[in-house]
DNA sequence: CGTAGCTTTGACCAGCCGGTCAAAAATCAT
DNA sequence: ATGATTTTTGACCGGCTGGTCAAAGCTACG
């Protein structure tokens, strides 16, 4: 049989280095330029491969991108994952926002790609933030809700913090064209790193008394 | 002569009337799709009129993206001018966050159109960000230092403030999806309002002494 | 070395999309 | 009313883009 070996596990060697290769130049595609303002003669150059042999490993424009999506719903959510609802609260906290800041530093394209998704409406995501995001996300704030109500956190919405997380550490890799408008060209997560600390510090930080 | 009226300001009634139909039409498409995604047809459909009607009122697909962007840069700052020196910071910052929300809240179109466009590069609005945004934030940053200076805020970067002000609000538009999918469909302004008015007095209130 | 299966590609296609144009329709000035 | 001007549109075009296909090249293995 003669079948490309798109949606499985690639097996030989060769195939593992061509979806990486076409995965790899997708991502830098589609994270500049959103999903139709790519085209597979990009990403073929892009992965130095003829648009014809891209459509052998991935039966389609809109597969690649999903495949790039999928993978990345996971991988995003996986620095909450790790808070720890036995920790310190405020520690757990601030070094959640820390590893969400260093991911936007060091995958600004995956940041992108996701903020074009949702911008435009998510239409290849919405079950997913629906399921797995949502899922995480409540019991997550369950868990802060509780460390605010046993005092060890000052009392906030446990929503609208995770938000404030997102939209903070997002920022610097999506808007970082705007960012090194204002700032010059100096790499500003330093930074921003020690003002994400402070703030969220101050709002955290329990009433002393 | 015969020449289309598109750079200059409309004279007729009915070419007042249509280049408004257009910029709300495309305002519309721009900012769900975006600049690539975009048609025309998509364009003339919403607003009524054929395609080659459009392209009598502006010169191309471009002109009409560039159109709304000009327009946009300037009433975005709007609430950033307004912050006054002689008030009180505090205040101050927490009534520009406020309008900011606001405007997130009335014209998530426009906030959308922005981050599309500032996502993907800002390709057509680097000026623009190098000039007119980075002078008022500067001037802004130097106000709120001296606030800090002065001891009426508590210490911060004055720039990532502004940053954060700016990421925080128009979060609610730009991934107004993402929330709703956690929060369902309950509208998250309020409780966005308390959240940042919270955030911020935290975050600013110099410590009492 | 031979061959069976995997990989690559040049040539091609149909549909879409931004844009043009000439002529028709509507509007306006007198 | 009527001629001049503005507005509208159907028909059309060339280039781009996602996708196909058959044939050629390559690899692995007995």
């Amino acid at each position: 049989m003669n079948q490309p070996p798109a949606p499985m596990k690639p097996q030989t060697r060769i195939q593992k280095k061509n979806t990486d290769l076409i995965r790899t130049a997708a991502l830098e595609v589609f994270s500049n330029h959103g999903f139709r303002g790519a085209t597979l003669d990009q990403i073929a150059a892009e992965a130095g491969l003829s648009k014809p042999n891209l459509l052998y490993y991935f039966s389609s424009k809109e597969a690649i991108h999903i495949d790039l999506l999928s993978d990345l719903m996971t991988t995003w959510l996986d620095p909450l994952r790790e808070m720890n609802a036995d920790g310190n609260p405020l520690a757990e906290i601030l070094a959640y926002v820390q590893r969400k800041l260093q991911m936007s530093r060091e995958f600004p394209r995956e940041s992108r790609l996701f903020a074009n998704e949702i911008v435009q409406g998510a239409p290849r995501m919405i079950d997913g933030l629906q399921g797995e995001l949502k899922d995480l996300v409540d019991e997550k704030a369950a868990i802060i809700q509780a460390w605010c109500d046993s005092g060890q956190l000052a009392p906030v919405n446990p929503h609208h913090l995770i938000f404030s997380i997102w939209s903070l550490t997002q920022h610097y890799a999506d808007f970082d064209v705007q960012i090194r408008a204002v700032l010059g060209d100096k790499d500003p997560f330093d930074d921003a790193a020690a003002y994400l600390e402070t703030l969220f510090t101050r709002t955290l930080t329990p009433p002393s008394e």
